[in-house]
DNA sequence: ATGGCCGGCGCAGCCGGA
């Protein structure tokens, strides 16, 4: 099966184009970010007139995930656990009964944190320390588990194609790149970089002829728990879409885990 | 050498993104 993510950025805009990936690409389950839609404008008619059950944790103008699958999943949840007054909507699981097995995914909108010297920096690393605790806890299940998003983190020099550029931004800082280690620490597999030692990127910015230049950034993320991983079959990173009419500025991250 | 955009909201231009 085929689990992606991917950071649409804003669906109304991007209906057409989600639409004709979802066509081509055929996704067992597709994690959404940025759908910037509160959960009644979603355009999910035209969604489930492909085959997808959809599920969504939306808010006005900003943020906003969701999860498409082919099957509908026996749970949801909304919200990651650990700040009840945390009002970003950046953070929906859904559990999967596959035959014998579990599977778990999150799709996951990780704070950006610029401008660095604001407040949205430490609530970025709260955030941060509040996933690790969560996967702490869904990794004691030894279960599978994707936890599959925009972690709006590079994680080393080779996930950009000029680092040096990034050293003042919160996607580039020590401190958030840490946890990032210590979530892979814990046992989680980064899909992309464990099969491949190229450069390979997922965003690439609208301006300045980014796409034209190759000069991308990977900050979108596969993480596998142990279980997930040791059925991992291929992982593929959906370039092309960046081409396409109206695209988003982030392209779909896949990982094929066997049945 | 530098800078170049886009979506949402809502109907002008600002905010947020990365």
């Amino acid at each position: 099966m085929i689990i992606a993510t991917w950071n649409i950025n804003g669906i109304k805009a991007r209906l057409d184009v989600l639409l004709s990936w979802l066509e081509g690409r055929k996704p067992d389950i597709a994690c959404l970010q940025e759908i910037k839609s509160q959960d009644e404008g979603f355009p999910r008619a035209a969604i489930e007139a492909l085959g997808y059950h959809v599920e969504t944790h939306g808010q006005k103008g900003f943020n906003g995930v969701a999860l498409l699958s082919k099957m509908p999943p026996a749970e949801v949840s909304r919200g990651l656990p650990g700040d009840d007054g945390d009002e970003q909507a950046r953070f929906i699981e859904g559990v999967w009964k596959i035959g014998p097995r579990v599977l778990r995914v999150a799709s996951i909108y990780l704070p950006n944190g610029n401008p660095l010297g604001t407040e949205k920096f430490p609530y970025k690393l709260g955030w941060m320390a509040r996933l690790e605790a969560h996967a702490t806890r869904r990794l004691r299940d030894e279960c599978d588990l994707v936890l599959a998003g925009d972690y709006n983190i590079i994680p080393e020099p080779l996930d950009a194609k000029s680092p040096a550029a990034w050293a003042g931004d919160a996607l580039f800082q020590p401190e958030s790149r840490q946890v990032y280690r210590r979530l892979k620490g814990l046992g989680l597999v980064d899909a992309v970089r464990s099969t491949t030692d190229d450069q390979t990127f997922t965003f690439w910015d609208y301006q300045a002829g980014a796409w034209q230049k190759n000069n991308g950034i990977r900050i979108d993320h596969l993480l596998l728990s142990p279980e997930a991983a040791e059925r991992m079959m291929s992982v593929g990173v959906d370039q092309h879409v960046r081409g396409w009419e109206k695209p988003s500025d982030h392209v779909p991250v896949l990982v094929e885990l066997a049945n």
